[in-house]
DNA sequence: CCTGTTAAAGTTAAGGATAAATTCACTAAT
DNA sequence: ATTAGTGAATTTATCCTTAACTTTAACAGG
């Protein structure tokens, strides 16, 4: 038996031979094109149903010079946050006809670095990003840049940077979230807060400290643990404020996981959530749901985000005109009360 | 000014005329074909790192009949299990260097037909695929096996099939947890499963009833609550068992969501777990460390799985004769006892 | 001195689809 | 009857890279 390679694709050359037509008026009546002949196009469809015709996409982009494919980098699609936004982008993405590619920087530059330079050779329509935790230099996003290829940031975004941005109102969520604190009767109030080289920390940081400025609270640094944000990492550093003698009253966290760690490590001590101490979290993270006393957080709705995302990306691909598109999109958030800050 | 488009990209041409040598020198010298003199060599990549050359890489598709890149279709990328297999299975694939493009079918049939379609057009080089729940027929998988293109199915595979899966050893996990509960004094043992069209759900049903006659426990089919196994739906089953007049004392869960779902149910209507009712869930998702009481689970790395699928698609795609490739693969689970079993 | 060999190129032809330019048949208008 | 115009198709060139085939020059051996 003669082993089938790859290679036996119908193709639109096939098509019009078994219909005594060109390839090019068969490249035309599958795509619908008004030049040809009502009754031609119902015949080439019909056969290229019966052969079993599959476009070939590659050979298709090469010459359009279009590929309908949206790089995707993220730091973890594993974050909750991340998985809740690549499900807004596929959907929206298959929506406008578009495929993902994505790929993982696991919050390393060189790993970014690599994937910025692997979607521009697979000539991408355009570049979606979360940069890492760690960059503070984009100059390797500059293919892009340089070549007008749509790029748009969301979530994590550069300082400064002239292009598109999607992003949640993070200087107001660290207000909110603090002063929900200060209002629950909270005077001595830690922060755990992830790389102040990243944008988003930097503006729960400082929603935090305006928020302290309010109410007259002075702003003590000794209360503000910067750490990756990782549950062990999170553990770690509440072990350290656990068994310090001046323990705070209430923890605001960058992020729920690092509120949840919070938490457990308190159940071990013994130490009431929220009696003793009030935790307010970020993200609305399932685990925010799971975990108790339930904890109030600050809800970002990662799908909408995504979706905006690649809306606008998509109307910057196709140069929509009439629309005018959003250069930096900050999306509302709101404080989802629960137990963990109950009076 | 003249806007630039994103035609004006380097090609091998450009570099061929820069260095006046032909482009299939350049094409050579790039790939590092010995048919080429080194300092050629040198020079043209010297060149081509000057004028900023990127490789095209859908071009070179198209010529080689190889995209190097990998489909995927996963029911949904948040889903904890499924985003560790994602991350495994992008390593890997960068390791090899495959490219993946990510379809979620959102558990439905209909979008799961589409994406094998949207992967054949794309000419990816193999599919990797987590079918749907309500799969039962796999019918449209057929350009793929038909044309003899890679296909590997993780976690969720067709039965019957005669092409290369990778699986949990999902009954020995049912009778495993099933087991436990019974060695931990259970009687009465309740089961939330999923659709018993999937494999998955239905060889954890057999292992848990295999468990139960090996201690003769008679099988009890009102006892088995078929749902999709999200967080709404285990209330709602919960809410059912809890309030009828024979409450069982023990709980099996096809996954870790809904067995937090019955916890949590279970705590709003002060049923004590474990000491009233003791619940096993499956997957050791992050949800399994963060409910109170802490909740045992059959561990099966969704990490392993991924690394464990893409490895064998890869060889599949290299047609690696040498090694040996295993048709069905089959993790061992591992019971991870935590409060919510304890005596 | 000529043939044979080899290294190091160059030329040409896919790969499959499509846009642009061209042809052809036929109708309408002068 | 001749020209202009139109609808419907065909031909050709192109996207960029790479594999297959050819050429060229240099040198060794009879």
């Amino acid at each position: 038996m003669k082993e089938r390679n790859n290679t036996n694709k119908i193709t639109i050359y096939d098509i019009a031979n078994a219909l005594n037509l060109s390839a090019s008026t068969v490249s035309r009546a599958l795509q619908n094109n008004p030049l040809i002949n009502e009754e031609t196009r119902e015949k080439v469809q019909l056969m290229a149903a019966e052969m079993g015709y599959v476009p070939n996409w590659i050979a298709s982009s090469l010459r359009k010079k279009r590929s309908n494919i949206i790089g995707l980098i993220v730091p973890r699609t594993s974050m909750y946050f991340q998985s809740q936004a690549i499900s807004g982008i596929q959907h929206a993405a298959h929506k406008y006809g578009f495929s993902i590619v994505i790929g993982q920087s696991d919050e390393t530059v060189a790993m970014e670095k690599e994937l910025v330079h692997t979607f521009y050779s697979l000539r991408v329509d355009g570049l979606l990003a979360v940069s890492s935790m760690f960059t503070t230099n984009f100059d390797h996003f500059n293919p892009f840049i340089k070549n007008n290829i749509p790029l748009v940031f969301y979530d994590r975004v550069p300082e400064d940077f002239s292009g598109y941005t999607i992003t949640g109102d993070d200087f107001k969520g660290g207000f909110t979230a603090t002063e929900h604190l200060i209002q629950q009767g909270c005077k001595r109030i830690a922060h755990f807060s992830g790389q102040l080289t990243c944008n988003l920390y930097q503006q729960r940081l400082a929603g935090y400290k305006s928020a302290l400025e309010k109410y007259n609270i002075p702003f003590n640094d000794q209360l503000v643990y910067t750490h990756n944000l990782t549950l062990d990492a999170a553990l770690q550093a509440s072990k350290e404020i656990l068994s310090g003698d001046q323990v705070p009253d209430g923890l605001f966290s960058a992020n729920d996981m690092s509120a949840v760690g919070f938490i457990q490590e308190a159940r071990r001590r013994n130490i009431a959530v929220p009696e003793q101490i009030k935790v307010v979290g970020y993200s609305n993270d399932l685990s925010s749901r799971i975990i108790s006393p339930s904890l109030t957080t600050v809800e970002q709705s990662g799908y909408k985000m995504g979706e905006k995302a690649i809306e606008t990306l998509v109307q910057l691909i196709n140069k929509d005109e009439k629309t005018r598109i959003t250069k930096n999109y900050v999306f509302e958030v709101e404080l989802i009360q629960r137990d963990s800050t109950r009076k």
